[in-house]
DNA sequence: CCACGAAATGACAGCGCTGTCATCAGAAAA
DNA sequence: TTTTCTGATGACAGCGCTGTCATTTCGTGG
């Protein structure tokens, strides 16, 4: 004998509760299922006394949407799959708030991921987000594998790639010419009278666009008839103790410089901590320069001079871009949102 | 006539790609449709051959599994809801960071709300996070509407109150104590011999843990027979630059204290830099005490004295428990992820 | 040479919702 | 009064997959 496969399922996989359906409330509201459907998504017409009849019945039931099947019938998904590299660093915390502050007033939700800058785990991730037929994707950097750029092509809905446009996007890129920004802060640096300069970064192969900065600046100085005098590449990822390390170290060399530029304001802050700690009079004896516009840099006894990146503004740009433009251009956009610098008191 | 509704859709909302489906792949392989969900689900008995001839034509096609069908279909959903108050603090980044590597392994993926401390605000997201059929949820924290508590223990599916353990949860919650912290805090001070505390705090009404700790550190204080001298609340949210100014408000108080607590770490920085850029001597002329233990804190000239909370542990082991143990258990339970006192050299 | 069990595969229905017509009152227009 | 709308509601099929049997195939022992 057959079993009874109306019955099969019930509930969700770990066999949680019965779960109520549209059609139960369909038939306490005596309406049809379509009816509900409407109502609770706001479309097409309906008389104000079944609306209510039909709420009422939703609150009696206990009634709760189910988008999965929603989204399978529509096929229309409210999800963005978000990538990301790190939370660890407040850089992507802000590009993520920035996203869902974009997103919040539209109800769709970011399904989050984070790649531990591996483009191999990237490649897992963008594989499984897509398979949740996402309204689009958001992901920081143009570093991916073949494949992850191959799958990302052929979903056909938007991808927004962040933070950089110094590389041709997918689809659409928002961000800031990290390039330039290390070119303006050689420029600004020179213009204030520096000559002897001093660089303390962190790992390049994680981070692409602190060497893209670097490239700026060892163009500009270059332009002014300038090189760095000497630098210290600590291989982790940045942090403010590898930034305080790296100045003890260079500090420890034998050309004294007369400004030092971070490869971001994480390891700046670490600079900043290292004269105080040792009696080196910030400016007056050596000037530190670095790259976000962080809070914390602006906080300190004497604000960080340093370049502000619009972090937050990128995510929610992204968002606003593909909310009114859901389809892809016929070519690549590219949206510049800039960079200031920062004058501070420390360079 | 009846329209042709076998081809009424395709593609996403956005009128994209067309999309391969399950049975595109079968008759590319000749095999049935089940065969190849089997196959790419690695269950049953599938032979060897037919599985290389299935993965091929997956290659050949370009397949993206539909999890939202999949889903609907087994009513077995890898998405977990994920809520936080904010991502500007660093704290809730790291338990989300914990979460995502506990989720990591497990193929399940979070999505995230952001409440912005509102719980009117989490009332939605909590609603629209639960259309989505996640097998578990996870929240930051006890205070939540009553329709909140009410859908979230209708839901059935496991639910997660992270960071705080001193209200019983609706079905568990991970974290430390925040009285405890605050009591642990006063004990050590006053252990070392500080008399006479001050407090700098931010806004109790969005952190009810910093009240927590502040009544546990006052209960410690009464019972020596002391009491706080002076304090200082900001009506804003934490931040170094509130710490700051905090300090500079209470030193200008009539009464000096000799040690003074502040809310977490990030106000206890500015209090620092506070000292730093007004002569003050860190310890010798007035001790400072923060709470979290970040890293900040800890590269400082002079390491911060505080309590370490295990925030990324927080969000892991939530994690762990719930997909170790996928059914609520009778009744609620508590993980005490305890906290340790960090000696540092400010108190 | 046949029965039997395990391995491999398939047929079928249905998950819970929504898009697409179709239908049916009642109001407005003729 | 009849026609024509417009507003309100419903019937139906199907989104793309997976759970549940059912069936086929083959190796093995009697």
């Amino acid at each position: 004998m057959v079993a009874d496969r109306s019955t099969r399922r019930r509930g969700n996989a770990f066999g949680a509760t019965p779960a109520v359906t549209l059609a139960e409330v369909a038939r306490l509201a005596d309406v049809s299922e379509i009816t509900v459907s409407r109502i609770l998504r706001n479309v097409g017409p309906v008389a104000e006394e079944t609306r209510l009849r039909v709420l009422a019945a939703v609150q009696a039931t206990g009634y709760v949407r189910n988008q999965v099947a929603g989204t399978l019938a529509s096929a229309t998904s409210n999800l963005i799959g978000v990538v990301i590299p790190s939370l660890s660093n407040i850089v992507f915390a802000d590009v993520l708030r920035g996203i869902d502050s974009g997103l919040e007033p539209s109800g769709y939700r970011p399904v989050v991921g984070i790649t531990g800058y591996d483009t191999q785990a990237e490649e897992k991730l963008v594989g499984s987000l897509l398979a949740w037929k996402p309204a689009a994707m958001i992901i920081v950097g143009f570093e991916h594998t073949p494949v992850t750029r191959r799958r990302l092509g052929q979903s056909g809905i938007r991808v927004a790639e962040l933070m950089d446009i110094d590389s041709t996007p997918i689809d659409l890129s928002v961000g800031l010419s990290h390039h330039a920004a290390g070119h303006a802060t050689g420029r600004h640096l020179i213009g204030r009278g520096y000559r002897r300069f001093g660089y303390v970064g962190h790992d390049w192969n994680t981070d692409r666009r602190a060497k893209l900065r670097w490239d700026g600046l060892a163009q500009a100085l270059g332009e002014a008839g300038l090189a760095l005098v000497d630098q210290r590449l600590n291989d982790g990822p940045s942090s403010t103790q590898a930034g305080r390390e790296g100045l003890a170290a260079l500090l420890g060399g034998t050309t004294r410089p007369d400004v030092v530029v971070f490869s971001n304001d994480d390891m700046a802050v670490g600079g900043v901590f290292h004269c105080l700690a040792n009696g080196i009079v910030v400016k007056r004896d050596l000037a530190l320069f670095g790259f976000n516009g962080l809070d914390i840099g602006q906080a300190l006894p004497a604000p960080l001079s340093t370049v502000r990146s619009n972090r937050f503004r990128i995510g929610q740009i992204a968002v606003e871009q593909i909310l009114s433009q859901p389809r892809r251009a016929a070519t690549p956009q590219t949206i510049d949102t800039g960079f200031e610098i920062v004058e501070g008191a420390t360079a």
